[in-house]
DNA sequence: CCACTGTATGCGCAATGACGCATATAGTGT
DNA sequence: ACACTATATGCGTCATTGCGCATACAGTGG
């Protein structure tokens, strides 16, 4: 494989990745995954979606392997399985804060995303 | 604002940024002006996309503030102005590089995306 | 075997986004 | 004023994706 290949290969890898994070319901379902291990209907019910859509999202982000599968009898209990992930949301989230809180927001409630302090 | 509005707005603006790269396009583009300065024409022929594809994406990253725009006569010379965006990219490359060469890849050209060493 | 709960999935729709083509705009030199 | 280069943009197209509805599938208790 030429290195021009590799590059393209690990560029499509890279982009995969970030679009996992770049989505505010994926980012709502992280948010409650990154401190607690929860069931699909616990994530529907915090983060206020539809099954459909939580247990979809729940399935991309397991096939990524961004997060880990457990069932017990019919319920399946999903977790945070890649600490990057979370550490990522963290980062940017951080970084977005300084630009916003700049310029509009009182950031009371923003400064706990995904359990981060400012 | 509720704290819940603070919390989706946050969401919404951290899901935008990660957008801006989650397309191999952008990535391509970042990694080509991550160390230097360079011309619309430079980057497209650096990259090898078209001349429009380029522009808008320089374009759509610029209005996001990740890029900084500076033109010399009808040449217009695009640098990153956002330097966590390059930290970001440079970690997530590096994160997956790991996951990576556990499996295929021999990285040689890889473990140099966006300058960043393994 | 049936009803019930929890989760996943096929189908269709609407929105978004990446792209190319043609063209507009801007700046330079003749 | 004109040709030429560099960049941006309106329009149409195609692929992707987020979503809801209905339904399938799995596991549990009567």
């Amino acid at each position: 494989m030429t290195d021009q290949a590799e590059l393209d290969y690990l560029f499509d890898q890279v982009a995969s990745y970030m679009q996992l994070f770049s989505e505010p319901t994926r980012l709502r379902i992280m948010h409650a995954l990154c401190d607690r291990e929860r069931s699909v209907s616990e994530v529907v019910q915090v983060i206020g979606a539809t099954q459909t859509n939580v247990s979809r999202h729940l399935s991309a982000m397991h096939k990524s392997r961004v997060l880990a599968r457990r069932k017990v009898g019919t319920t399946v209990y999903y977790t945070v399985s890649d600490p990057k992930a979370v550490e990522l949301c963290r980062t940017v989230c951080t970084n977005i804060i300084s630009n916003m809180d700049a310029r509009r927001i009182s950031n009371s409630a923003a400064q706990q995303f995904m359990g981060a302090g400012a």
